[in-house]
DNA sequence: TTATATTACATAGCATACTAACGATTAGAG
DNA sequence: CTCTAATCGTTAGTATGCTATGTAATATAA
């Protein structure tokens, strides 16, 4: 039993990494890592424009760690900062052209690839295992 | 069903951010990363000291990263690296006694979150999630 | 045996994460 | 309304990954 559960926690880990990387080989095509990728698509998806800190919290990640990511977009050309007119400490995040461009380029790169590997996969299983990686990951949230 | 897709793979990424966070904050106390003790925990199993590219390949990391990450831990005390006398490109990587010392007590650790956080899972749904995740990393590792 | 891979490690530069500390601004308690 | 606490973005330093490239040593082919 034990050794069921280093099993699952090696594979756990093992996937995701796998995973992350061939993401990251698609989309080095297009020119966009999957973290930029993945944070120029929670900006196009939000019906306003976000803040950095709203950015940060969706993203998962730290507010210095996204001030270096925005730093990267804009550099890039994808997205500009906007000052708040309401509140002056807030920078507002919007999307360019180009930003608009590689986010619908790369959206159907994700799918395709995700399409590719679940093909096959028992549907009742995949519901099973994201059931049981849900409960983890509240177990895990809520640990904090 | 594709909306299940989209479930799994984000919890699938989620989850493994979220533990690794969290066995991180456990071996904090310890001053040890989870890269470093995983690197010093591959390298005890070994039954023979390992070379850089050995421990690298199990790390599934680059060579380039292992020899970063070597550098620190030789640096750290806890290991040494030594010339091989057969193949003089090879570097053999042997565990100080403080590198053992480090194996011992965060190997509990790692443990106990493990059983904490897979406790009250239902050991079939455990089967079906391993094997699951076992074969999608068979199939992105086939991919390369 | 010499020329040509291949392998092992190192170095450099970049991307992506973190924490800690700071200034500017805003919000809330009194 | 003022003082204090919280929030937002930034900077600095560190850890961990990558790729590309270089050097030394070994293996293989001609």
């Amino acid at each position: 039993m034990s050794e069921l559960e280093e099993r699952f926690t090696a594979a756990l880990h093992n996937t995701a990494r796998a995973w992350r990387q061939a993401v990251d080989r698609r989309l080095k095509a297009s020119g966009v890592s999957q973290a930029s990728w993945t944070t120029i698509a929670i900006a196009a998806r939000a019906p306003s424009p976000l803040s950095q800190s709203e950015l940060a919290e969706r993203m998962g990640v730290e507010g210095a760690t996204m001030v270096a990511m925005v730093d990267r977009l804009v550099k890039a050309g994808y997205m500009v900062r906007e000052p708040s007119k309401t509140d002056r400490r807030v920078n507002r995040v919007k999307l360019t052209e180009a930003g608009n461009q590689i986010y619908a380029k790369v959206k159907v790169q994700a799918n395709a690839l995700r399409k590719e590997l679940l093909v096959g996969i028992n549907p009742r299983h995949l519901t099973t295992t994201t059931e049981l990686l849900e409960r983890l990951q509240t177990v895990l949230d809520a640990a904090v």
